[in-house]
DNA sequence: CCAAAAGTGTTTTCCGTACACCCATGC
DNA sequence: GCATGGGTGTACGGAAAACACTTTTGG
């Protein structure tokens, strides 16, 4: 067995390089259900199931450009929360070599996104509570995601790349329920958003239908912060 | 500008694909002191600096296959806690295509590590805390995986991997120490540690040198475990 | 005046932290 | 008997959780 693996100068042996696949759990919320875009698969393996869309690395393309590329490519939208997931062996179909797939995951106002409807894989939001035959192992990549993501909401501001620039804190406290997947008490909801000073209120209100108009809050930094 | 960006079926494209790498950050605790094992480099770019050893993925590997076999070359054990920390695009010393270097973090009981002192690239602890000059980002990397260690230990039972099957709660606190850079108090310790169950006492004594001699404990898995 | 949603405080519980002294052994 | 390291309990403070009623608006 040929001790070849170090990280010296790495001589580029004539061996078939693994390709390297991009992959974005795009989610969303809508109307108090948490949803991930998928993309439906017309051929290959796992024909008339879903997937997360992807794509390959393009050539000495930086990882975080490709995911943002997809991300775009597939809604419209930039400039919004993307973070790394996981690296796989085992989630693309491209099987010569074996294949990697390094996943981000992305969060999104729904009122920004424009469906690209005229590409061929016909994407779709799918409510992570009922989500359809999967391909591959697209669930367990899903499942990991939904899990970062509840633990992200607690500790940092995450949410801002869900909701408009002003919002109630009413609809902030139904995208923390969709996410976290249950009820929460709205005085200590409120609480705990303001002493962690993470949004701050401002002048306007809001009337939506019935009931006393709210006030309206904005987060304090539209980047991604810590706490 | 070509919309070739999807899941599906893959189009084999030639274009040279990306060489992918895969890189351990391999820690112990020896003596109150947090190290990690680095590799010196005799040539190329950042010669005489030191890095954290790693290889190129062989074709059809699967990922944590070659990160098992880096540590297994490079330390002679195995068995031991094995994560994967994060996938970087500008960790190797692989410039053209591009190279991405999947990160993971190891942590190994000193003891049982017998150093490959045949190797042309002198392996070496270094002290976290006086590391050399580093090669590429390799700092960062070992920053990083620092940062992950700490949070694992406060949730998890990570730390069976840097002991001996049995050990007295003052070697436990010293390894919690001198990852967590900061002193700790006893009682306190001992009171988390039997709460959080994730240690049990057994019916040996350990003597030695000076002084009364010390229950010894063991982990209750030694599979990584939350909580 | 009624339905609908917004807004608001207090109490309890739990966990992390601070802190000082006695115990068993070897020499 | 003394030096060395092992072992133990209590009190405080801050954060999370439980819990119910009043306010403002539209119809």
């Amino acid at each position: 067995m040929p001790n070849r693996s170090n990280s010296q100068p790495a001589p580029l042996v004539a061996r078939p390089a693994p390709l390297v696949g991009v992959v974005v759990v795009i989610f969303t919320v809508v109307d108090g259900e948490l949803k991930a875009l998928l993309i439906h698969r017309s051929a290959g393996p796992y024909t008339d199931m879903w997937a997360i869309p992807g794509g390959l690395l393009r050539s000495g393309e930086p990882l975080v450009d490709a995911a943002v590329r997809k991300l775009v490519d597939e809604t419209g939208v930039q400039d919004l929360f993307l973070e790394q997931l996981y690296t796989f062996n085992d989630l693309d179909d491209v099987t010569p070599g074996g294949a990697i797939a390094v996943t981000y995951f992305a969060l999104v106002d729904h009122v920004r996104v424009r469906l690209a409807k005229r590409t061929e894989w016909q994407p779709e939001w799918f409510a992570m509570r009922s989500l359809p035959k999967l391909a591959f192992r697209n669930e367990d990549v899903l499942n990991y995601a939904l899990a970062r993501l509840r633990n992200k909401l607690e500790y940092t501001n995450v949410a801002y790349s869900l909701l408009p620039g002003l919002f109630t804190l009413s609809q902030l406290q139904r995208v923390y329920e969709s996410i976290l997947g249950r009820g929460l008490d709205k005085r200590n909801f409120r609480k705990r958003m303001l002493s962690r000073e993470i949004i701050a209120p401002t002048k306007d209100r809001q009337a939506e239908g019935a009931g006393r108009p709210a006030l309206l809050y904005q987060f304090v930094s539209r980047e991604p912060v810590e706490m």
